[in-house]
DNA sequence: CGACACCTTGACCAACGTCAAATCCGGTGG
DNA sequence: CCACCGGATTTGACGTTGGTCAAGGTGTCG
């Protein structure tokens, strides 16, 4: 198992039918960096777009690749991984619908890119788009903001991972899902949590054995109901809130 | 205590005789992000640049803090500070000389900066930097890559965080700064350390106890040497390189 | 209906945190 | 130059959270 883009690791290309109109229907477009172009801009980054689609456990992109492409994703979830050479794994984030990806400090990925569920992303040559901001001040000033975004996530999550509980984990981990569907225009409760156990685990930094215990124990609590092992309901919104800003480590 | 910019919590500011040669006699501009400039684009800068001074234990900035100011280090040390309700602190990163401070994903600083030693900055009005920024692509750029070296790091913390033991930890840390002083011309060994235990624990996720006693094991096995609290030689680097991939939990 | 993967639960354990005390070290004043 | 002071660091004894190991459940898809 390995190897990286452009080889059978890599969904099969889609054939480009709706290529010329895809962009002005896309779904996600809002949500996207792609949002900042105007129709001429548009016309120009389809024109080096193609379109992937991968199903779990494939790998869109592996650690230590040569960074050639850029990816949007227009439907499904994808994680981001990084390993310890003893196997250790820690998700360092998750990709929904209109997240980009691609960008890489020294030329390689950084981090694997898995699919959690089937999904489907449009590629761009990282060097063209990189150049394609270059032309359009608008669009490399959204990267820049999609990056700073990131870096806030990112610090958030350090907080998560260096400081708080497992109860507190799991309560900011819920409330951080809850409110991304709310963004979307979904319902803040019930949350549709489309990743394993596991997953979570190696995203807060626990095991599975602690994460399922934990919501257990929430649930138990009455802060949280089980709707099924997917689907749970903020019961006690008020609760998670407090636990995910730690006002208190005893609880 | 508190408050942020532009009052007394802020270092003083200091007269601008020196201004118009400034930047160009500047001993860290090769590592900031002004090395991109020409020297007409480095006047422009220089006419919206002021010079603070802040000594410990002053904030520079503090989380919350509406973003209207960007700074660049030109010496000394800081730390960037998180901190949940109840008290638990977590760092998440330190500026050294050269390095970059100042954006903010909606618009308020989402982190505190306090001066660990006496150090001096550059301030710049963050908005016109901005405007700035948008007028010359190879400095928009450049900014570019700053956010991608700062999320790659984010990242590779978020790993320590979630994942690693606090032998590793620290091995990881002292590597780290290692690596700095070499791509800064000094010596990988010995290792000086400017802040104090209690900012590395709440940089490693650990407590002072658990920095202090897993220092004094691996002095213990020969990996490192003290030759003050500050000052710590790598006496075994391939072991703290071992450590720091993570070859195995149990060392 | 059965197999398999995923999830939950239980008993036990160890790494790291907590609480407390001793020691070190730099700065100050005699 | 030396004694003293106070904060930082180290060390020690002990407790707790979350990890490990090992069974059971549960649900989903042939």
């Amino acid at each position: 198992m390995s190897v990286s883009e452009g080889h059978s690791q890599v969904g099969a290309e889609m054939d480009g039918a709706l290529a010329p109109k895809a962009c002005r229907m896309c779904p996600v477009r809002a949500d996207s960096f792609c949002a900042e172009l105007g129709p001429a801009e548009l016309a120009r980054l389809e024109a080096m777009r193609s379109e992937i689609a991968i199903d779990p456990p494939r790998l869109l992109v592996q650690e230590g690749d040569p960074a050639v492409g850029a990816y949007n994703v227009t439907s499904g979830v994808l994680r981001l991984v990084k390993l310890l050479s003893d196997g250790r794994r820690q998700i360092i984030g998750f990709l929904f619908p209109g997240s980009f990806f691609g960008f890489a400090a020294k030329g390689r990925h950084q981090v694997s890119v898995e699919a959690v569920t089937p999904a489907r992303l449009c590629r761009y040559h990282l060097e063209r788009l990189v150049a394609l901001a270059g032309e359009i001040p608008a669009l490399e000033g959204r990267f820049l903001r999609i990056a700073a975004e990131e870096l806030e996530d990112a610090r958030a999550q350090m907080v998560l991972l260096g400081r708080k509980t497992a109860r507190e984990r799991l309560a900011s981990f819920l409330l951080w899902m809850s409110r991304r569907a709310e963004r979307h225009g979904l319902p803040p409760s019930p949350v549709e949590l489309p990743m394993s156990r596991s997953d979570i685990a190696d995203y807060l930094g626990l095991t599975i054995e602690t994460v399922s215990r934990t919501l257990t124990q929430l649930g138990r609590d009455g802060v949280i109901d089980f709707l099924s092992t997917t689907r749970i309901a903020l019961a006690d919104r008020a609760a998670l809130e407090a636990l995910d800003a730690g006002e208190d480590a005893r609880h």
